[in-house]
DNA sequence: CAATTATATGATAATATGATAATATATTCA
DNA sequence: TGAATATATTATCATATTATCATATAATTG
């Protein structure tokens, strides 16, 4: 039971929330996040923490970028699945996310 | 989505979860939960108030008892339906909710 | 190796939350 | 109506959480 309390905990923030769904539909590294959620670096990365000790996100380096992704191993919870169908992020986070798909931001995060 | 942070809120706490976890099984009167999780009343009370609010939880008077049950239209969500058979309550709970359900304990509420 | 970019961490202040005790309300029944 | 039982509410205190700022770490590239 800890185990999913952790996990409601983490997803019972909204600027958590916003975070894993758009990582139930692409991994994206930090910096990208921070664009298309427009939210400062530092609260994403805690934010990131919060999600990971949950087990809800894992994280490989690609050179200076750090990709975030939802874990698949939950992906298997009927939970996770019900989460991933039923919610719907915000409207705007869902328009900078395809505008995010188009452009592929990530090569030049420097830019923002 | 606020909808679904409230009800994650409400489920990230211990209390609020073994709770509703119960009313998930069956419906029970506040005194039953009292005794079955074995918490004092104002808790239960407030912790069945913040599952309410979720809407996880409907209520109806009977008499002198008030009677909570998980709400039928939740249990449409995958979530839910996950949240049902994936997390298992703790041993002791199980343990008192059967024995409840063998005495039947609404009835004499007041030998506690 | 110095500068740059990406990310993480730690401290702090404001706010939210949870447990508890005391009290209030509502229903039943003698 | 008043006593008893069940439940809800309110206030309070201790603790937890969140956002933010400043700083640290880590990788890359010239």
């Amino acid at each position: 039971m800890k185990k999913f309390i952790k996990i409601f905990k983490a997803l019972s923030d909204e600027t958590r929330l916003r975070i894993y769904l758009l990582l139930l539909r692409e991994e994206l590294c930090v910096c990208e996040i921070v664009n298309i959620l427009n939210i400062e670096q530092s609260r994403v990365s805690h934010c990131l923490r919060v999600l990971k000790e949950a087990d809800l996100v894992d994280s490989k380096r690609k050179g200076t970028w750090i990709i975030y992704s939802a874990n698949p191993q939950m992906l298997k919870s009927r939970i996770i699945q019900g989460i991933k169908h039923e919610v719907e992020p915000p409207g705007d986070d869902l328009k900078n996310f395809s505008k995010y798909k188009k452009d592929k931001s990530r090569s030049k995060c420097e830019l923002k």
